[in-house]
DNA sequence: TATAATCAAGAAAACGTTTACAAAAGGAAT
DNA sequence: ATTCCTTTTGTAAACGTTTTCTTGATTATA
């Protein structure tokens, strides 16, 4: 199927000159007479020539390309990073290749990593929330092969480049959002366990009941499983209690859309009788999802996209060290239709 | 920030042995004895070295990855694709890249189809409906650099390896599933007008009028442009018709999901009062739809992506030259909620 | 016309691997 | 003890580039 490769060589024959003048034509790096330009252009059509990738990198030390290496990169929930990373790939000068890890495969991920850093690309843009991404990201810090940057993940002590979310105030505000339009009784339903941002959520969460002195029920903290769908059993078992939470703060949209489900099938109404309200502004819903449009908090996904590709491409062109750059981008609330004020019943 | 590479080199200086050794011991290519096996490893510890891949491609002449190149990585449309790939990915030894072109922009497919052909990976697969992707599939067959298997779009008389799906086909048994529902007075929205697919649909369409004999009316026949929000308008004109349609086939989803919004807006019940039907079977629209689930046809996406993927490792593992493969994958009518049998009003 | 200065082109080293081949070392058989 | 295998290790070429250094040619300057 596939011949023989063309190679500098082969050009350099046809053209009768050496290899350094064809590298110079190619390169534009030098002055060449224009026949001899002439000659070689011509030699490189005729043969079809393109200069291979691994050999020029080798010498060159630099690949002029950048990873980003994701978890499930056909989750939705990504729908606004990639076209952050989209954007400003077209951007720049950079080729810019996507690798995906299915489900919270660390091995699978370091592995990409692993491969991408050993002469594939010149900087890994890291996104990852899951625990056990912090091997993957010391292993980038220690091995210190390539320029990168961290997306979402802190690990504290560590100086790297970081695109931070400020997850925890992002969730006490949307909890005093609630407070402020009369609710009490305001119960949680966290996240998927192996991540961070659903701790920082929850934290977020007793923060804000602290602070306005509210307390928090018994039964009011529910526990998801690593599937989203539990949105659906914690909402029944909030509902369940004796005296049911009249708004819910959900760890992110996906559960929110389950309990919202869980509501209606109750015959509840959403906000009237229960206010839910979810995190990541996810238009997108990974399941065919019909309620109302669910009030949310938003995270400048297509932003930090944008930025984390121009930071590592500036990095590489400045070439000098620097400081690590750690930036903390904050959340805003926008407000939908499933929370309401509260109003006795 | 990063540091002088540790070769192959300072691994042998440090276990003091030939570099040849050290390879042997990395690859597991060769016999050496346990005390040199466990002096060359703990080096390989010390020193944190793991082989640079450009130096390994360039002798081997393979890269042992495949690089995948879509329009618009972001697209819910690619969700099952994805998946696809991502699934089959995992179960292969090779590393899979993605890599995307944002919008219908050929110069950038192009880059990039160039970028992977030259050395980094060894086999590319290209998705792609629009016509201007011609122009890269032919580049791909002309260098002859590396194995590749097209998705989706047929050149004719270009011997590659392609997946193919019968769009022509899907879109005649829609229209058919609609005469079998009674109607008769069926019209057509076509979709992105850089698109095959669209005329393949568009010809499948036409097919299944003419051999029931069924008229296709002025003004029954309406142009989207690129934008696939552009549905609204076109189902509108057909809605300002003074005999307007019965039901309505749609070029894709997300056009169809404009349709019904269209015929919402006029106080007109979907599948009541019109009929619509979609193509795609896109369970995840690109903008937040609340409307009825959309009778769609399906194309196993899904399937395709691991296809292609499994296609393209058992090629590169054989070796030899084989004939290329075209497979023609059938869709099938998905039964939801926007098609009704037509009854006189 | 000689000399310096500029410029274009080639030769060869380097990048970090793998691998064919050569060499050395160790054992077994004579 | 010598020869002959077998096994382990080392040497060096090769992969396809870029780039430093040299050389040779041309032009400018005196």
């Amino acid at each position: 199927m596939t011949q023989k490769r063309v190679s500098i060589k082969d050009v350099a024959k046809r053209a009768d000159v050496s290899i350094a003048t064809v590298s110079r034509v190619v390169n534009k790096t030098d002055n060449v007479t224009p026949q001899i330009y002439e000659r070689v252009m011509d030699a490189i059509k005729e043969l079809g020539y393109s200069p291979n990738t691994a050999a020029r990198s080798l010498v060159k030390q630099r690949t002029n390309a950048i990873g980003i290496v994701v978890n499930n990169l056909h989750d939705p929930f990504f729908h606004d990073l990639i076209k952050g990373f989209e954007m400003a790939a077209q951007q720049t000068s950079y080729s810019v290749v996507f690798c995906s890890a299915l489900g919270g495969d660390v091995k699978s991920k370091e592995a990409y990593v692993k491969y991408l850093s050993n002469g594939v690309v010149d900087a890994v843009i890291l996104y990852g929330s899951y625990f056990s991404d912090e091997s993957v990201v010391r292993y980038l810090q220690e091995s210190r092969k390539i320029e990168y940057v961290m997306i979402e993940n802190d690990v504290p002590g560590l100086a790297c480049n970081k695109l931070l979310i400020n997850n925890y105030g992002g969730a006490k505000n949307a909890v005093k959002y609630l407070i402020n339009k009369g609710h009490t009784r305001i119960a949680h339903i966290c996240g998927n366990p192996n991540k961070k941002v659903t701790i920082e959520r929850f934290n977020g969460y007793i923060a804000a009941m602290q602070e306005s002195h509210l307390e928090v029920m018994d039964g009011f903290i529910q526990y998801s499983s690593t599937d989203y769908k539990s949105g659906f059993e914690r909402m029944n078992a909030l509902l369940d209690l004796k005296e049911p939470p009249t708004a819910v703060f959900c760890s992110d949209d996906a559960i929110a859309s389950y309990a919202v489900r869980a509501a209606f099938d109750r015959g509840l109404r959403v906000p009237e009788d229960i206010s839910v309200m979810g995190f990541d502004n996810q238009t997108i819903l990974p399941d065919r999802y019909r309620g109302p449009e669910i009030t949310s908090v938003e995270q400048p996904l297509y932003t930090i996209g944008m930025d984390s590709i121009r930071l590592v491409s500036e990095r590489l062109k400045s070439g000098q060290a620097e400081e690590p750059v750690i930036r903390t981008y904050e959340t805003k609330i926008v407000e939908k239709e499933t929370v309401c004020e509260y109003r006795k019943r």
